[in-house]
Order: structure tokens, then sequence, then C-alpha cells
DNA sequence: CCCTCAAACTAGCGGTGTAAGTTTTCATCC
DNA sequence: GGATGAAAACTTACACCGCTAGTTTGAGGG
């Protein structure tokens, strides 16, 4: 079948069903032929779209990079801006915890990890903080979304009590965290995102000005 | 060469043999023949003392690991053994970053990670933090150090100046922080750093009681 | 001395990413 | 309107991967 009259592939469509497995069956089992079958398609036709397996992992990792709103930063105060951004980026990598382990490698190339970070290193530098600052400020956030989506949704302890009652004196009930997972995973996401933001106000007090009162906020969550 | 009067392999010469071979080439280059010709011997010998590649790699993070001195939080006040552990983390993972990704995985099985966890753990309680509070610190803590690690080490921005100039009207100096990474890793790493336990300062005036002073600190870095 | 186990080997399976070359269709230009 | 060239599928094939199975032989214990 060489040369269809319509065309069966085209990278959009590459990108989601590449995404569909992944998030299914995961980062490791997708291979190129794989990828190709749930196309409807032989293994090498992928590489008339895209030059390498790479690439393609790049426009899923940037597809998922793209729902994060950014929006927001132009929008409120740097510290309520930073907030909504912290969690909205982690909303996007919950929604694909499998992607999480490929994008967490850097921006690289991909635009919209770039874009990301073109507009929190704006909005920062637009309320005051010194263009270095700036740049610090919006890898430590990345950092600490980053880290948190690798550390939890993949999984984190294991469901099995012997094995840490022997060993560790405090951790007798880790076993217990396996189940209770995803509200531990909130709980220091939201902790860990406070407390940053309150030692970032601070410095901001001592190094920069005064502090314009928050606005109320529409969501604490 | 069948069963030689001196065993050629050990468990940990092969998991020196892997790291070394990891630092020198990358986590993904790393391929049960290669390792064992920089063994000297034979791809499948290695299932001998590991049951499976993965199992290596397990044992590869947890050396690692285990250079984490976590000594340290016995031995000071809450929120100084913080800032000690996770620097001497970042150190740890500074000095293999190929192997981060891997590692950043979670604790899983690995004894070290887990001795880790354990002493943080207990260490928070025993500063007077509930112990949901204190798996929610460990958790946090350890989320920024790990994102710190794989977003930085490993590459981020690219050095190609008209890359970025074109669409990011901000990051017109972004390839130069393709020069700077490791200043501004480090920066970013103290800034952030500071900014959680100065906020995990202020969450424990609030719910917990008061603080005593800290003692003078020895190194700030 | 023999028996068993340990630790190396060889051979090979199914899977991987991707390079090379082939075929047919579509779009374009003389 | 027929030739031309690119595009998008195909088949074939290579080198490598993790791992299994079975084989060989030295070492150590009864």
């Amino acid at each position: 079948m060489p040369r269809p009259r319509q065309a069966l592939l085209t990278r959009d469509r590459i990108v989601a069903t590449a995404l569909a497995l992944i998030d299914a069956d995961g980062l490791a089992s997708l291979s190129t032929r794989r990828l190709a079958a749930a196309l409807g398609v032989q293994g090498p036709s992928l590489y008339n779209h895209f030059a390498t397996k790479g690439a393609i992992l790049d426009a899923v990792a940037d597809s998922v990079t793209a729902t994060v709103d950014t929006g927001c930063i132009a929008r409120h105060d740097w510290r309520e801006a930073l907030r909504r951004w912290a969690w909205s980026y982690r909303e996007a990598l919950a929604a694909h915890p499998n992607v999480v382990p490929y994008l967490a490698q850097g921006p690289g190339r991909r635009p919209a990890a770039l874009a990301m970070a073109d507009a929190v290193y704006g909005g920062l530098v637009r309320a005051g903080w010194p263009p270095a600052r700036a740049t610090h400020i919006g890898a430590a956030l990345r950092y600490f979304v980053a880290g948190s989506a690798l550390g939890s949704f993949a999984r984190g302890f294991v469901e099995d009590p012997e094995l840490y009652a022997a060993h560790y004196p405090h951790l007798t009930q880790a076993h217990r965290l396996a189940g209770h997972q995803r509200s531990v995973d909130e709980g220091a996401f939201a902790l860990g995102l406070d407390a940053l933001l309150h030692g970032l106000a601070a410095e901001y007090e001592r190094t920069v000005g005064p502090l314009a009162p928050l606005e109320p906020t529409g969501r604490a969550e």
C-alpha cells in the first residue's frame, strides 16, 4: 500500500496516539512498531513525519506542557500568579504521569516549555525582581513541581509492611502511604509551595521593597 | 572458560563498574553486554549475580544514595539539619548526574533511600512536628532536591541564541544560561531551599510552638 | 573420590530503533 | 495532457537489546 490517496498519518495524530499509549501502558512500552500498529501502519512509516523517536517524544512532552495555564501570570500579583501557575503545572503533569520522566529532563528545545519559562521570567521581572533573581525563582519552582511529579505519581513506597518494619524504626506506617499516596502528594505539594512562596515574600521585602497586600484569592486549594 | 578458580565478578565490582560507565557515557548507553565487556566477561554472566538489569540499576542508585550524610539530622536543630541534609543530598546527586533520572523515581525498595527517609522523618517528629506534617516535609524537600538535580545537571537550555531571540521576548539572555548553568543551579537551589526553610519555620511557629534560636551555623554555602 | 553447586560459557529468541531502497499516488509545470 | 518530482506508504535488513536455556568445568564438602 504505497502513497494512499489520503495520507494516513499526520504529526498531530501520531502525537495524540503516542500520548494515549504512554498513558495506558507506560513510557517504556512505547515502541515505534507498537505506535505504528495503533495507527494502522507499519513501523518505519513514522519516519516520514518525524526524524527520530526522540522527536516524537519531544512533541508529546510539549503537547503536555502546552496545557499549563500561563495566562494567570500576567493577570495576578506575582505571588498569586506563581501559586496558580505551579498548581496548573502540577495538574498538567498529573494528568499524564507516565510522560513525566521524559518531560523532567529540562526544557531543551521544546517550544511550549520555553514559552512557559519566558512567561514566568517576564512576570517576575515586571514585578520588580532583579533578573538574576527571577531566573533563580523560576528554576526553583520548576524544580519543586517537576520533583513532586516524579517522586510521587510514579510509585514511591511499596505495599509491604514487613519490608519496612524490620529495619526502619520510624517507618512502621510507611506501607500505609501506598494507599494514601494521592493525599500525601497533594499535602506535601501544598505545604512545600506555601512555604516556598512565604519565604520568597520575605526575601522580596528584604531585598526589593514592601509588598502590596494580596488581593482576596479565589481558590486556596 | 567455566568456573574460574577465582570468581571474576562480585556484586560490588559490577555496581562500581556500572556506575563508572553511566557517569562516563550516560544511562541510556549502559547495556548488559557493554557492562559485561568492561568487566572482562560475557553478557549473561551478570545474571549469576543479579536477577535483572533493573536490579543492577537499583544497586547503583542505592550506592549513590548511601553517600548522603544523614548523621547531621540527629546532631542539629531541625532547620539546620534539613539544610545540611539537603545540600549533602544534592551533592551526592551532582556527583553522578546521569543516574538521577533513574534515582528520582522514588525510594522503592532501595535500602539506602528508605534509611534516609526514615532518618528525616524521625528527626522531624522528634523536633515536635506532627507525624503527618513530618511526612509532608520530608516529601517536599525530596521533591525539591530531586527536581533540582533533574532539571539542571541534565542539560537545560541549549547554546543557540537565535533559537530563543526570535520567539521568546524575555529569554534573549537565555542562551547565556548554558554557560553559567552551574552557578544558576546553585543559586536557584540556595534560594529555594532558604525560602522553603523560612516558610517551614513560620509554619512551625504557627502550628507547633516557638522556635529555639538557631545555633551559629558553620557553613552557609 | 565423588557429588553438587557456582560461575563462567555459547546459542538463540523476540524485540528495538532506524537506514535503505521500492512503489504508487498526487501536485505541478511545460 | 503528459512528464517530473516529491510524498507517503511499503519491505527488507542491520546491529543491538534484555534475557532464557542449556552446557561446561573448577571448587569444596561428605
